[in-house]
DNA sequence: AAGCACAGCAACCGCGAATGG
DNA sequence: GCCATTCGCGGTTGCTGTGCT
């Protein structure tokens, strides 16, 4: 693959955008929407790469984006989310209207992760996704960790679950296409992933998750003898398909309100 | 007041995925 | 199916502001 030469060989300004190119910027999308973002700022009249025309519209002049300090509400979601997809930042953003995949890395880490460190009373356990099902067979592998008999069938009918459905491969999605005029329709939910609305079994999945799974941290919901350290990255979901697993958890509205 | 250390955040970089010819 | 191009993501950098000595 050729790689485009950077901004500074083709004679492109880098650093900190100056008033005069936001609004140029904002100017040139309000009226022409963004369908190239490497015509872009040529047709613009900026002396900038697409890329960095993208980043800025994205991460800050975008006109649905919400300025100021990260909510009480916004952090806990953002923990809780990260506990579900880790660094997936774009995934836990489509999560957190208004906010960006880089604002929330960033505010994870510099408050978050530090907050976590020191009250890891909340810090990740697996909940969905592959971390989970390596938890799961785990669990399995472990009989000192006993479950109760109702969690442990919610265990077994997830593991069959992931098992058994064959993954469709992860829609590509951007959160920034929810302001382009020239793609109205590219919601991620828009597709159709297989019919699992109605399957109470599944439902029952997420309140056990989400309430009752032992903690890594906590010595009282975790078997002196289980070892996480040697946890193994068991892979029957692959990473592509973590935006899979969370669409499938809102579009059956089984993610908690978080 | 000056110097230093640290935190916060905007922006950059490199890579992989998606797309179209 | 192959290749070039474009896009988006996540990690990282570096600038700026603030607090401390």
């Amino acid at each position: 693959m050729v790689r485009a030469p950077c901004c500074e060989k083709m004679g492109l300004k880098k650093g900190p955008w100056t008033p005069e190119e936001d609004q140029v910027l904002i100017a040139y999308i309000q009226r022409y929407g963004h369908g190239n973002w490497r015509a872009l700022p040529k047709q613009a009249g900026l002396l900038r790469c697409g890329k960095s025309c993208r980043l800025r519209w994205t991460n800050y002049l975008r006109p649905d984006i919400k300025r100021g300090n990260f909510t009480r509400e916004e952090e806990e979601t953002i923990i809780k989310l990260h506990e579900l997809l880790g660094n997936r930042w774009s995934a836990i953003a489509a999560r957190l209207p208004g906010r960006t995949d880089n604002e929330i890395k960033n505010v994870w880490h510099t408050h978050l992760k530090k907050r976590l460190h020191q009250n890891p009373t909340t810090a990740s356990r697996p909940a969905v996704g592959p971390d989970c099902a390596a938890y799961l067979q785990q669990t399995h592998r472990h009989p000192h960790l006993e479950l109760p008999a109702k969690q442990q069938q919610q265990q077994q009918q997830l593991e069959k679950f992931l098992l058994e459905n064959p993954l469709s491969p992860p829609q590509r999605q951007s959160s920034s296409d929810l302001s382009s005029p020239s793609s109205p329709s590219s919601s991620p939910s828009n597709h159709t992933i297989f019919s699992i609305k109605d399957d109470e079994s599944l439902k029952e999945f997420n309140g056990y998750y989400w309430s009752d799974a032992p903690s890594m941290e906590d010595p009282s919901t975790c078997q002196e003898d289980f070892n996480y350290s040697q946890r193994q990255p068991i892979q029957l979901v692959d990473n592509e398909s973590m935006d899979f697993w969370l669409n499938l958890l809102v579009e059956t509205d089984t993610l908690p309100d978080i």
